[in-house]
DNA sequence: AATTTTGTTCTAGTCAATATAGAACACATT
DNA sequence: AATGTGTTCTATATTGACTAGAACAAAATT
């Protein structure tokens, strides 16, 4: 797990923490049924605080991504499909960007060549 | 400018209107040239505080999406095509809901439709 | 069996962001 | 002249983000 946390962004660290930790599982890095390292451990290694790890790995749990057991670990859960609350509310988060693109005279063509690039870099093996 | 701003989100009030006019851009209901509402009158419009109008504008201006004249308005601008500077920007945004959507277990095309879908909704007339 | 590690929970503190409020200013418009 | 405009300033209350230390019970390890 390659983790670059940016202590000067914008964005709270407990967010980068889960994207990457989503990007880790979306490139093939961490299969469903590995386990993520203990908040300690990860928060040694990252040089961040045990509950700003905790943090993620809760919301991480909230998004159904990774099931919390207790004195045991952090474990990818295994999805076939996606259920439709999920995708209503990943409907409603694409959307203002979606917006923003066609605002700056983006086609459709063009806004889905982005995505298809984003999905390619993804799928990358490093 | 019909805008429903939701107060009980953890959605903060001036992002919610930053996005609805992005989306009221998007859409057509308010075109290049066209002008806000003034801060004081949009505001009481909408029941919340003048200066959160004004956080919302200088984003908007800040994204390149108004120009901001003191003492005048604050006009649309007419965007022939995106800039490199915006379009990473934009692609970093997306990026995390592309890579939630895959550990879900969505397809490429999945994806692509999802885009459309949300696409044909911001052309819809209405 | 004893020790270590685990996630959890609690209090505590600092700092920034959000939102509201009121006032004053200088400049345009009416 | 009066009104409306965006700007700027101080002020306050609330919440979120992050760190810190401690303690607990249960699981894993030795």
């Amino acid at each position: 797990m390659m983790i670059q946390i940016e202590p000067d962004t914008d964005i709270p660290i407990y967010t980068q923490l889960t994207n990457q930790i989503i990007e880790g599982i979306a490139r093939g890095h961490i299969k469903p049924g590995d386990s993520l390292p203990s908040v300690r451990s990860f928060a040694a290694d990252l040089g961040v605080n045990m509950h700003t790890v905790n943090k993620s790995y809760h919301e991480l749990e909230k998004k159904g991504i990774i099931q919390i057991v207790p004195k045991s670990g952090a474990v990818i859960i295994k999805h076939e499909g996606i259920d439709d609350v999920t995708y209503q509310k990943l409907k409603e988060d694409v959307k203002p960007h979606i917006a923003e693109a066609m605002v700056f005279g983006m086609t459709e063509e063009d806004i889905q060549q982005l995505v298809k690039s984003i999905i390619v870099e993804l799928k990358e093996k490093n």
